[in-house]
DNA sequence: ATTGATGTTCGAAAGTTGTCGAACGATTCA
DNA sequence: TGAATCGTTCGACAACTTTCGAACATCAAT
């Protein structure tokens, strides 16, 4: 995976972005965010230990699909939509229209 | 991974497909196949043994993103794009175009 | 039949991932 | 200062992935 922090618009992979895409938890984050903008992790109310579900944060981070912005003692998370846009036209969409399409 | 052979159009998962299209020896090969359209594995030129090449094959086909037609001795693959694009409008396409605009 | 061409399958080794509890750090509020 | 809140980090473990060589299966052509 990933090494640093957040990639630049430049450094976000592909294949990263697919992967980091690639597991259930992950999707249902990057729907929330989708819907809701902007939130800090624990608004999204998935029945997981802190520590997982701070795991599958840092993969959306370092793999470029979302940034963190600190406030505080809340982590406010926010999907990179104009950077996936710019890197990937119309993966973004494509994958959040997917997630809530599925039954 | 998926257990099966080729899932049909409504089992094919969103989080397989994008798990097969997190690694660049994939990716390549979704590429090749949506610029050649249907092509038997050995016309892809990747410098990778045999087996390792079947394995990611195998993934590809198990996840639901290619599909495989057998003539004698040799293996056709081709996208599976009607039952992506049924399912997950818009995602291989803007994939494929990602794949081609990488530097 | 033998050989060659195409791919798959098997088994092993090395690395990666997801999950979780426990400990930690930073901030806020009483 | 003390306690609560919000998240991260660490260490461990099981499960899964990638890679590869070797063996195998199937078909075609000699």
């Amino acid at each position: 995976m990933r090494a640093g922090k957040e990639p630049t618009r430049d450094q976000i992979e592909l294949s990263e972005v697919m992967y980091a895409l690639s597991d259930p938890v992950r999707l249902e984050i990057v729907a929330f965010l989708a819907q809701r903008g902007e939130q800090p992790c624990s608004t999204c109310c998935i029945d997981m230990p802190k520590s997982s579900l701070s795991h599958h944060y840092k993969v959306l981070r370092e793999t470029g699909v979302i940034s963190t912005r600190i406030e505080g003692t809340r982590h406010y998370n926010s999907l990179r939509a104009d950077d996936l846009n710019t890197r990937f036209p119309g993966l973004l969409g494509s994958v959040v229209e997917a997630i809530h399409n599925r039954l």
